[in-house]
RNA sequence: GGCCUGUUGGUGAAGUGGCUUAACACACUGCCCUCUCAAGGCAGCAUUCACGGAUUCGAAUUCCGUACAGGCUACCA
């Protein structure tokens, strides 16, 4: 075809496309950023269901963006109709929120480079197109499903490359006539990449993950828009990515086979090409198979993020994890500077692993368990309410009618360098603390207690009542129970004990467990002193009550 | 079938030719501390980096082959 031909079979094919690409060139500008700042952008599809590795994908677009001055932005890629779910949009800016990786432009953010949602650019594909017909870079190709169903048949008897290429791309140089025949026909047709590149090239890409990768130069023409006139992935990523300015494409491994088509969409489209950071997906070793295997929304709950809202566990404590497997040295730095936030680490892709992560829900707890244990006990009690309010409204309720006494139980063994670890999630509250709460520990009674043993309620009744003073201090506390001990004919120590065990009823430790028993409904507690102070004699005296007439 | 990528302990992993007799963390086991737990302290936990070969004075690290695993091979993203 003649270049005069060409501009004929743009504007039959693509009538209503007034501009040309310039215009979109002039309205997108450079942007304003300082040396080395990083736009990265997240671009989910809108299919109902945002899964970790998703999240990992943003959290690391923002970490980056944000340590350079840069910008994050959210871009809606829903150019498959079919695979639109209801709400499927509301339900992933709702994420974002919600786990607090928020993008400072884009789709229901500000911005300068919208529309932000690819449905709504259509005009702008188009545009770039019609350019690449007028130059001869794409054509218009009107080969039927069955014809192409047959030649991925042929070749995969000949176990060659399957695709439209070479001596199968049959509609590469139809005529003017011949197109013009087809459209009377009313035929429908996609637009084709007319890709210029050999196969027997090998071309080099630099990730800067993963460093340098080695392909056959890309050779299919690969298809730009489909036949309802919206872009595939690949055409839009190439358009919208150059258009934002993005500079570094952060997005999960399953593309890098497409790379070279992506590199050679930026050179055919005459755009400086971007660079592209390919993150190893999340994975789980198959506990029966041992095998690495997909996760699966049924067999992997915590893939789904849903799971992180019910189950209670913090933002910030997922936010550690996720910097945990976005750079491999996070972990060790963090511990190293524990009063640090993820914001001063800088992170970088050359700590960032390679192979496939696998999910460690055991690190996970026990992040989550440092996360709580340098928290104070107050925020603690507002984080978890917030959490009940939403989850447990009984024990929402609960919680704030005992607000003061829940803030001093959360605080027993918090300060000093080495404060509790017994919590993991907002929803263990309820269980470590059952003794907190007078009404729910009656409800629960002693439910509990693992222990077979039945204690000497009188015993203890009368060390409650003629020898606890509770404004002491922890040590002459634990002197007085000594006392007690001694006076009944317990030893004043284990180690005694275990000397001489027919010489005692028992020991310290004994009358502790009986008391521990009575006011809390279990054999493990944090200090017992401080839960008493807390209690106050009435109340013990009632649980002791309650004891004794189970 | 073709094209890519990966494979280090129970787990997550560090490691980019000699500072590695393979870090660190989690888990587990034992001891210590101790009124019980949690926390903490100490100790133990891969003679070896999927397997085979090559290069080298020297390899977990480079190269080749094999096996296994994952991804892509859609008018899905």
């Amino acid at each position: 075809m003649t270049s005069e031909e060409r501009i004929e079979l743009a504007n039959l094919l693509f009538p209503n496309i007034k501009n040309e690409t310039k215009y979109y060139e002039d309205k997108y500008p450079e942007r304003k950023l300082p040396e080395g700042a990083m736009v990265t952008r997240y671009g989910p599809s809108p299919t109902g269901f945002v899964h970790l590795g998703n999240l990992l994908s943003a959290f690391a677009d923002m970490v980056y963006s944000k340590q350079t001055n840069g910008k994050f932005f959210l871009r809606i890629e829903d150019t498959d109709q079919k695979r639109m779910i209801d709400g499927g949009i509301e339900n992933i800016v709702g994420v974002l929120h919600d786990f607090d990786i928020l993008p400072n432009e884009g789709y229901s953010f500000d911005g300068e480079y919208g529309p932000y949602r690819q449905s709504e650019r259509t005009e702008i594909y188009q545009t770039y197109v019609k350019d690449l017909i007028i130059r001869g870079l794409a054509y218009p190709c009107f080969m039927t499903e069955e014809e192409i169903a047959n030649i991925k048949e042929e070749q995969e008897i000949n176990k060659t490359k399957i695709g439209i290429y070479g001596v199968y791309a049959v509609d590469r140089d139809l005529s003017l006539d011949e197109v013009k025949e087809h459209l009377n026909n009313k035929d429908e047709y996609v637009i084709r990449l007319k890709s210029p590149g050999n196969a027997k090239n090998e071309i080099e890409i630099v990730d800067c993950i993963k460093g340098k990768l080695k392909f056959p130069e890309h050779d299919v023409d690969t298809i730009l828009l489909k036949k309802d006139g919206t872009p595939t992935y690949h055409f839009a990523h190439a358009i919208d990515d150059h258009l934002m300015h993005t500079t570094h494409v952060i997005r999960g491994d399953e593309w890098v086979s497409s790379l070279p088509l992506h590199i050679q969409l930026f050179e055919v489209l005459g755009f400086t090409p971007v660079k592209y950071a390919h993150i190893a997906p999340i994975t789980i070793k198959d506990a029966e198979t041992g095998n690495i295997r997909k996760i699966s929304k049924r067999k992997d709950p915590w893939f789904g993020v849903k799971y992180y809202d019910e189950n209670g566990i913090p933002i910030e404590a997922l936010h550690l994890y996720l910097a945990t497997i976005t750079n491999t040295n996070f972990e060790e730095w963090y511990l190293a500077n524990p009063d640090k936030n993820i914001s001063d680490f800088e992170f970088s892709f050359d700590k960032q692993a390679i192979g496939g992560t696998s999910f460690d829900e055991a690190k996970l707890v026990n992040l989550c368990k440092t996360y709580f244990s340098h928290k104070p006990a107050k925020d603690i009690f507002e984080e978890t309410l917030k959490w009940a309010l939403k989850h447990d409204e009984e024990y929402a309720k609960l919680l704030e009618e005992n607000k003061e006494d829940m803030i001093k139980f959360l605080n027993i063994e918090k300060d000093g360098p080495r404060p509790r670890k017994d919590i993991a999630k907002y929803s263990d509250v309820k269980e470590e603390f059952s003794y907190a709460i007078d009404s729910l520990f009656e409800k629960e009674n002693y439910s509990k207690n693992e222990s077979e043993k039945t204690y000497d309620t009188d015993l203890i009744i009368d060390y409650v009542n003629n020898y606890l003073e509770l404004d002491r201090d922890n040590e002459t506390w634990f002197n007085t129970v000594r006392e007690f001990a001694i006076k009944n004919g317990y030893a004043s120590s284990p180690k005694e004990y275990k000397a001489a065990p027919d010489s005692f009823k028992g020991h310290v430790g004994d009358i502790c467990e009986a008391i521990r028993v009575m006011i809390t409904g279990r054999l493990k507690s944090p200090d017992l002193y401080s839960i008493m102070k807390i209690l106050g004699k009435d109340r013990i005296l009632k649980r002791i009550d309650m004891y004794k007439n189970l």
